[in-house]
DNA sequence: CCGGATCCCTTTGGATACTG
DNA sequence: CAGTATCCAAAGGGATCCGG
């Protein structure tokens, strides 16, 4: 798409309305399990196979990615054990803690709309 | 898959733990724009044109898409005026506007931790 | 045995052209 | 204006295998 014009033709945004906040937060809570996973670490750490049991029917490679990616978004952390049956704790980072009220509210939400859908 | 035994084998969960209550939510704000279109309608009514507007790049047959599966889930209530230029508005439901202080605290959320990530 | 990497398939998202 | 239909690309998810 060629610029013909001089000036500098604006993106023609509508009125000045920026984009909304929620974007950013969208992106780190996509994914299937996301939110699942941190409400359940808002209650407690937990260890890697906890969180496989606690989790209906994930397989383990997905569990390892959604929780790698929540690290990567600096949401949760990661402390591994150095023991003969290896092990690995995972658990709310302080952004992570500071998300907690929104989990306990969307699960309070659910609970009271969403009972039997 | 079939349950090949009598009686009712449990589920094998730890100690007593039922499902998170957030699994219901996670499905229905699961989507890539989903959240976003929430958040724009929790500001106000607004026709398909303004909503893919504000969208940074969402393509009609998405936007289209999102919308339906939100009406279907009851977030979303969809009013077409039978007009000659067609018309069509969204607003929220009353499931939808119960949902508007989580959509707030996580705009909030995300403009206090998420500023420059 | 625990945790994770790899591979493959399904689902989702997206560009474009066409319709009422 | 507000969609549908089609086709394509990308992401996400899941079974299996690998390293300690």
């Amino acid at each position: 798409m060629a610029r013909s014009w001089f000036g500098d033709p604006p993106e023609e945004q509508i009125e000045g309305i920026e984009v909304c906040p929620v974007t950013q937060a969208q992106d780190i809570i996509a994914g299937k399990w996301k939110i699942i996973i941190l409400w359940h670490l808002s209650i407690q750490t937990r260890r890697f196979n906890e969180l496989q049991r606690l989790l209906p029917n994930i397989s383990k490679g997905i569990l390892t990615r959604q929780l790698r990616e929540l690290e990567e978004d600096q949401m949760v952390h990661r402390e591994v054990y150095k023991e003969v049956p290896s092990k690995v704790e995972y658990s709310l980072t302080p952004l992570g803690q500071s998300f907690i009220p929104i989990l306990h509210s969307m699960g309070e939400w659910s609970k009271k709309h969403l009972v039997s859908k």
